[in-house]
DNA sequence: CCGACCGTTCGTCGAGCGCCGAAGTGTCCC
DNA sequence: GGGACACTTCGGCGCTCGACGAACGGTCGG
């Protein structure tokens, strides 16, 4: 009846205590094997199995092969949308809580949120680049502009080597969960978190979604 | 071990085929009656009670009584975007497809979302009416204003009538699925759309929720 | 005050689904 | 080739949860 896709198919798949904290695993954008995703979830590798084969089907992750394992990540980053859109809605849980353990700290300040940066360092790049005319302000959830890609940030970041063909908006405000504004998602803030990876000026820390921003990019910055 | 808010437990409320038509049914801010409710999500009284019941312990939903009906609307905006990026999931359609049947074409022309219009058509009568300045340009999500109604189209479309005290917001943009873009929704949105009902100026289809738009009507925005 | 109506609560039934262990398929390494 | 490993498939168990009818408070209208 109903022309509309159906809502409850997608929250049914994440409406699961296993696949919900499987989709958070893959939430930085990172693909992981089954088992690993069977162990964050705490449950046997059959159960998994069955988990991520729904999950496929829905159209929520991706599956690829590669040698005996077999390795899930997101489908998309409309997929990481939804997912932390869901989150928002969880229990309120006090501000306080992020400022006491020293991993809270972290993920505060730097983090990756699926495929680019999130924390109070993004908000911090995104500014620059704002105030630099490469971007437009951002607005949360809406697609932005790009302005030039001949400012000083812009030009260390590579953004004229950004895919701006692609069927992704290039430049997207993702709204930051601890910092309550809009960060740079999209094309471009996918492009800017491969760019610090790959020049070493930012590492994911094991263990969570934290990162650590080299000395050499805060004094990019701070300068 | 997770800090994080349980993404499941909104999710699976979300989950159920009758639960998420209620919530669609809510999304553009209106307050409904525990009946109305059970008649869109096509289960009993008993049955919605109970699913209304959850959705409010979850803080899904908020829920008032007046008289003898009790109205629930929904808790917020975080759950409208979490529903909205929820809808963005549904079962993988082709841009292709959109094109290739006649329904479809249909659909993106012109259709009713929830109680206001959409597609190709709504954006076009929403750009007259932000150009001759009775509303201001829309934002999708937000609230929006409305600036005069003596303007040529305000005027035929009796927009002094609209309701304006209610406690659902005016002016809202509603991002349109098909042109990516806001297209009037709100009091002012459901007003628009059941003057060009009554009028005769658009006609709802039997069997899907396109609607046919009359000449005159074409010609009225045409000029 | 009585009947019509709205909504909730209760009891019950049946289906769906998540869970696991065991067995099966494919891959890597020695 | 053989054995360890990664993952999937199969079969079966148990519980949750969604469905309804019937009965129960509350509110409005005559």
């Amino acid at each position: 009846m109903d022309g509309d896709a159906d809502l409850s198919i997608p929250a049914r798949l994440m409406g699961e205590p296993a696949r919900a904290a499987m989709l958070v695993a893959l939430l930085d954008g990172r693909a992981l094997p089954a088992g690993e995703l069977a162990s964050v979830a705490h449950v046997s590798p059959a159960t998994a199995s069955a988990h991520l084969a729904r999950l496929v089907e829905g159209g929520l992750l991706r599956a690829r092969s590669l040698g005996r394992h077999r390795y899930f990540e997101l489908a998309g980053p409309e997929v990481a949308d939804a997912v932390e859109s869901l989150q928002r809605l969880g229990p309120r849980r006090p501000v306080t809580s992020y400022t006491q353990s020293a991993t809270a700290r972290r993920l505060a300040e730097a983090r990756s949120c699926y495929d680019h940066l999130a924390g109070r360092f993004a908000l911090e790049l995104a500014d620059r680049l704002v105030s630099e005319r490469t971007i437009a302000p951002l607005e949360a959830g809406a697609p932005g502009t790009i302005l030039a890609t001949d400012g000083e940030l812009a030009r260390r970041l590579r953004l004229d080597e950004a895919p701006r063909q692609s069927r992704r908006p290039a430049v997207r405000g993702c709204l930051d969960w601890t910092e309550r504004r809009p960060h740079l998602a999209g094309a471009l803030g996918a492009h800017v978190l491969e760019v610090l990876l790959v020049e070493g000026w930012v590492a994911r820390m094991p263990g969570d979604r934290s990162l650590r921003v080299s000395e050499e990019l805060r004094n990019m910055l701070g300068g």
